[in-house]
Order: structure tokens, then sequence, then C-alpha cells
DNA sequence: GATGAATGAGATTTCATTCAT
DNA sequence: GATGAATGAAATCTCATTCAT
């Protein structure tokens, strides 16, 4: 109440309270992960606000304090789940001047994610986020930024090596890079059918395709 | 006639007349692709039976003729989904004794299935089903036999290939049908987020990767 | 065809000939014997037409010919319940000039009914009926005429009683008509919850009560 | 308030408070309340929820907070039906000493209910009762368990009334029971029919039927 | 006359959202 | 801020009835 007093002359009114907020981004936080979960278990739509209520432990209209509504929800997950670091393993691999050791971090950086207990959660979600991403205009913009970053990222990389002459320049770059985001997210839907499959032995291969050593014919 | 006739004077006979069967199989086929349709605009779940109604000319007292309920109709939309002819194209290629050249037949028949004007209603739906999957046990058998025989054709692929010394005997087979199959969904992925993206580039990509001539880089 | 012409000189066209009507008043009986079964099964209502179809081996569109609806075939089957030959063993009844004689000639007759192995099928099928009619105007209707009857036998009989001094002329005769029948209904209640109830001691208990040998203490 | 307090640090609380549990009730009665009207005037199956909502003054959504159905209504209001408290009546009769003052007083307690002006609506639904009974299983048992309790509590009676020598001791017991439960729902039956019927001549003749005075003739 | 596929109104039920407490 | 009972629109599904064949 005090805090609020303090705040109410300060013009256009762009702060709500700092402690507030922290409160606010908490409790967002806590309803998104487990609007997470559900969503992992259960798809988007079949997970009803109650579901979500029942593993936040919150009630129905707490929920509507913090999101205006389900979509709210959705896209909240959305934007959650491809706050990946991305971009930052991607800089860091580019960094290599060896473009087969440029490879091989990246491979390592983006496979050693399945290792996470966490993981299967997230591409199970990462499966409903793909079909909503169809349908819904609002997550297809979204997942297409984020799409456009990661692409960028590893355009650079695949000129550099291209520059480099260690992969045919005369392959569209472009192309090279959706191969690359081809073999992780192609793995993650294999991975959400049998999340038994070997993540160490795939790595492997795709390090092999991408660095010219599966081939072991004639040139 | 005669049939008719025939079928009055004998009660519990075996068959239903074959124009029925013929008409029920029609039927079932025409609410599938109408289903399919919406299921590619809107999701499976958003849906509704009035949509399906909409798209097949059809009554929803007429849908429930010819499936149990929405649940079925998604299980056949996703049994149509699994029914391409890959195993076919597959062991065609297998016959082909130069292993790029192998390759190359693989690549240009799955690839060449995106420039069939309904690919992109095709690929949306691709996505409904994978996050039905993760979500749906029958669905998920389904598609997981379907995986499995493709799988199991493609690895007499890579097999083969490395006996022939063209791959790395090293690299595990299963993991090199995964990247093979991570290819061509990864990409179905990238052309429902853009349907403009150029197939043919990628597929000379894909080609690439697999026949070692992207790297060109020292061995 | 030939039939038809013959009589189509016949003026207000009063018949449909004999050989029509007969095949009509069968067909009905037919549809009627089989919803009898089917209400007895599952009530009035949670009976679908489908239901009667089947168990008349008969078509939906066949049954519109002969009932213009579900509920003509509710009144018909309330009608055919109700059909039992009351009139006709009560008048016999009354002919006995021992009253004693006469109540036994009456028990005898109603509850040797219930030997017959259909009369489960008929009591089941009575409570549905009898629900019907505190709900359906036109089912009471029916009902209300045939207790008329009954009744109007039974008063008959009473009233005989009566004047031969062998029941309380103080008691009002509807009132120990109304018992009368509440005997038999609220016997066949009873059967319909437990049909292995013991008919014949009901019998002698019920005949027991009327002729006043229940009855063993001080006067 | 401070249930309240102390609800909100405790998890897993084992009562939710106890205002709930009464509002719970009180609903659950307030539902079974307006149904038992509907059911009394259009029968079970022929009433929708949303006559029972119009009729409880609750939305449709309010109605399955309390109960998961139509069906589970449907047997509340079964279950609503059978609570009379008929062992009660029935205990105190046999506390009487002459057995005609007995049979007076059950007579009495057993017919004074339908001086109350809901007692219409009371056994019109009971004739839903009882149709559903040969029908539903659910319902026939809770039928069954009660009407069991009833034949015990008049089984003392009549068995006593034997021991007494003021009914014939040959007569079976459960047929004597039957038959003063049919003079009871049968009576119901009629009353349903017409509610203009005379109870207190019929409650007459139910006792003179039992006390043996009836009979006027020879012995 | 008979068939049975089709219709479509209407029933049950769910669930995102609101709002009095 | 939090609660959770209530709302009511909308979805799924049923079934009496019709009508082209």
């Amino acid at each position: 109440m005090l805090i609020k007093n303090e705040h109410s002359f300060s013009f256009g009114a762009k702060h709500v309270p700092k402690v507030s907020e922290a409160h606010l981004e908490a409790r967002k936080e806590q309803i998104v992960r487990a609007a997470f979960l559900c969503f992992a278990r259960k798809g988007f739509h079949p997970t009803t606000m109650q579901d979500i209520c029942a593993e936040a432990h919150l009630s129905p209209g707490a929920l509507y304090r913090y999101f205006a509504g389900k979509e709210e929800i959705i896209q909240s997950a959305c934007d959650e789940a491809q706050a990946a670091q991305d971009a930052g393993l991607i800089a860091e691999a580019l960094a290599e001047p060896d473009t087969r050791a440029m490879f091989h971090r990246l491979v390592h950086a983006f496979f050693s994610r399945f290792d996470d207990p966490a993981a299967d959660v997230y591409n199970r979600a990462s499966l409903q986020l793909w079909a909503e991403m169809a349908v819904n205009d609002r997550v297809r913009e979204s997942f297409s930024h984020n799409h456009a970053v990661v692409h960028a990222g590893l355009g650079e990389v695949v000129r550099e090596a291209q520059r480099r002459g260690d992969l045919d320049g005369s392959l569209d770059p472009g192309a090279l890079v959706s191969a690359m985001i081809a073999l992780y997210d192609g793995f993650r839907l294999q991975k959400a059918l049998d999340p038994t499959i070997d993540t160490a032995a795939y790595a492997r291969v795709a390090e092999a395709l991408l660095g010219g050593t599966s081939w072991t014919g004639a040139r």
C-alpha cells in the first residue's frame, strides 16, 4: 500500500513497484512452467485452465490476474520454449578457426541439451509448439522470429566454412543452414517418439555428415 | 436386382452388398479428406465436427454413420498421413548399384513430393500428427509402426553403403538412418513455416551431405 | 394391383382390400410385439426406433408405413398391454353363487397369468406404462378407460358380496374394488423387482384377505 | 477467517471448510428437489438438464459441479424417494399390544402421508422410479435395499400377529407382508391416476381387510 | 412397398472466463 | 490480491424422421 502511494505521482506510470513487478514475474514464471508441463503431457488444446491451475497450485481467478486468457499462456509458453540461448552458442562456435572443430562445438552444444532430464518435456512441448505454429499466426510470428535469428547465426557459420573452402561454395548457404536445423529438429521429433534413442551416436553422425567424414568412398 | 431378391430371402447373410461396401469406403475417404483439410487449417482439436461436416458437405449425423467420433476421424487421418508408399521407394533405391545414385534416387523420390500442390496441406497436417503422437497412445502406435518400417528400409540402404565402403562403417547405422529421416522431417517443418523455401536447393544439400560432396576441405 | 382396381369404384373407400388389411394388422402386431420387448428391456424413452427395427427385423422406413411415429407405437403398446380379457373373467366370477368361490375364481384367474413365461416381460412393461401414464395424457386416457371397465366389473362383484351380507356393507364399494386392484398391481410391482417371488403363496393370502379367513383372532 | 488462514498454510488439508460442505449439501438438495418436480411432471428421460436448470434457477455448468451427469441426478432422486422413515413407523406400531390397534397405527401412519399436498408429486415420481428400477441396475439395487428393510419390519409385525393367533399361522408371512405393501403401492398407483380418489375410505378398507372385519359372512 | 443413408434439431456435457465474497 | 462457484456459449453426439432409390 505504502509503496503504491509512493509511486502514484510518477507520470506515465511506466513502472509498477519493483517488489510487485518481481512478484508478478515470479508468478507468471510459475504459471508458465506449470502450463508447460501440462502442454507436454496433454497438448495445448486438451489442456484445460483447471489443469494449469492444479499444476500451479493456483485458483482460476488468480491465473487471470497474470494472464488475459489461455491464448496468452500458450503464447508465453511458446516464447519461453524459444528462449534458448542459441545465438550465443553459435557466436562462440564461430570464433573457432578450425571448421570441423566449429561443427564439433555446435553439435556438442546443441545435443548435450538432451542430457538434461527436463529435455523430454521440452521436446514434447516443442511438438505442440510446431503444431500450433502451423495454425496460430501470433505463435508463428514468434517462432519465425527466433528461427530467423538462428538462421542468421548459422548462416555466418556456413558462409565462413565456404569462405575457408571447407564447404562446397556452390551449395546454397541457406539450404545448408536448413539442413543443420533439420538435423536438430528432426532428431527431437524422433526423441519424442522414443526417448531412449541414442543421442551420442546421433551426434557423431551429425558431426560426420557436416565434417565430411561419413563418406569413405571415392571422392 | 437379383442380389436384392437374394438378400430378402436370406436372413443373416454374411455379406452386405458390394455397393454398400464401396459406398462405405468412398464416404469414409471423403470424410477423412475433408477432415485432413480442416486439420491442416486449424489443428486437430480446434477443428469442430461442424467444420468437417461443412467441408465434407455432410450433416453431423451422417459423419457418425462412418466414424464413432472425432477421435476415430483423427486416427484415420493419421493413418492416412502415414500411408505414403515409402517402403516401395526405398526398395527401388536399394537396387541401385552406385551408392551416390542410390542417395540421389532417394532424395529425389522423397523431395519431389513437395512439388505436389497438396504438399503444403500434407506438411501442416504432419505437424498436427506429430503433436498428437506425443499425447495420444493410439496415434503414437500407428506412427511408431510406420516409422519402424521406414527405419528398417533405410537401414538396409545404409548397411549396404557401409558394406560397399562408401559410408564409414564405424558410424551407428541406426543413427545414420535417423539423420536421413531428420533431414526429411526437419525440412517439412521448415516448409510448413515458410512454404516458399527452396526445395531443390535443399535437396541438393541433402544429397551432398549424404554423398560426401559437401565437404571440400581436407579429408 | 388387381384387387385395388376391383375396389377403386367403391364409394367412400371405407375398406382397403382385406388382404392388405390383414397384412397391415399383421405387420402392426409384429412391430408392437417387438416394441413391447424393447420397452420391457429398456423403458419407453431409452428405446430407440432402431432398437425396435432391429427387434422387428424391419427397416426404419418400413416402420413409418405402419405407425406415424414413436408416440404412436408407445400408445399401441399401451393399448395392447391393456387388452387383457379382464371383463370376461370378472363376469364369469360374478355368476358364482358362493362369495368365497367367487373370490377364489377371481384370484385364480388373475394370478394364474403369472405362470405364463411371458409374464415377466408384461410386468416390466406395465411399470413403464404406469410411468408413462403419469406423464402422457393420451396414455392416461387409455389406461383410465380400461381401469374404469375393470372397476365397474369388480364393483358389481363387491356390491353383490355386500348384498349377500358377506362383505361389510358400510365399506365403500369403490374402495374395496381399489383394494382388490391394488393387491393385483402391487404384486406385479414386486414381481418385477424379484421374479422369483412365490405367486401361489401370495394368491392364497389375497384370497384369505378377501374371504375373511386370514384373521383368526377375536371377531 | 482463522480457518481461512489456517487453510492457506496447510497444503493437503484433510477437511474443506464446513461452510463449503454445508453449501455443497444444500445445493445438491436444491437440485434434487428441482429434479424431483421435473421428473414427476415429465418423467425421468423426457426431462432435460435444461428443465432441471430452470427449475433450480441454476446454469447447466453449475449442475455439473454437484452431479457428474443426469444419471447421477436420477439416482439421487431415487435415493431421496426411498428415504421415507418407514422403519421407524413400523417399529412404533410393533410396540402396540393389540393387533387391530397395530394395524390401525400402520395404516394411519402410511396413509396419512397422502394428506401432504406434496404427496401427488411424490406419487407420480414413484411411478417413474418403478419404471426406472425395471431397467436400471443401480436404481433397482437401491430400491431393493429399501424394500428389504420394510419387508423385514413388516415381517416382524406379521409374525407377531400370527404368534398372537390373530393372523392365520398357515399363511406365508412373506406373502402377507407383500400383500400389505401391495395395498399401499397399488393405492399410490391409483392415486397417481386420479388424485381425487378417497384416501380415508381406502384406508378403512385396508384396515378392515387386515383386521378381519371386512368379511361379515359365515366364518 | 421396402430400404437405409441422410438430415438436423436438440440433448448432454465441458470449460474459458467472470465476479461476489 | 485470492478464491472458487457460477455462467453460458459452444462442442460432441444421438436419434426420430424423411426420402431418393
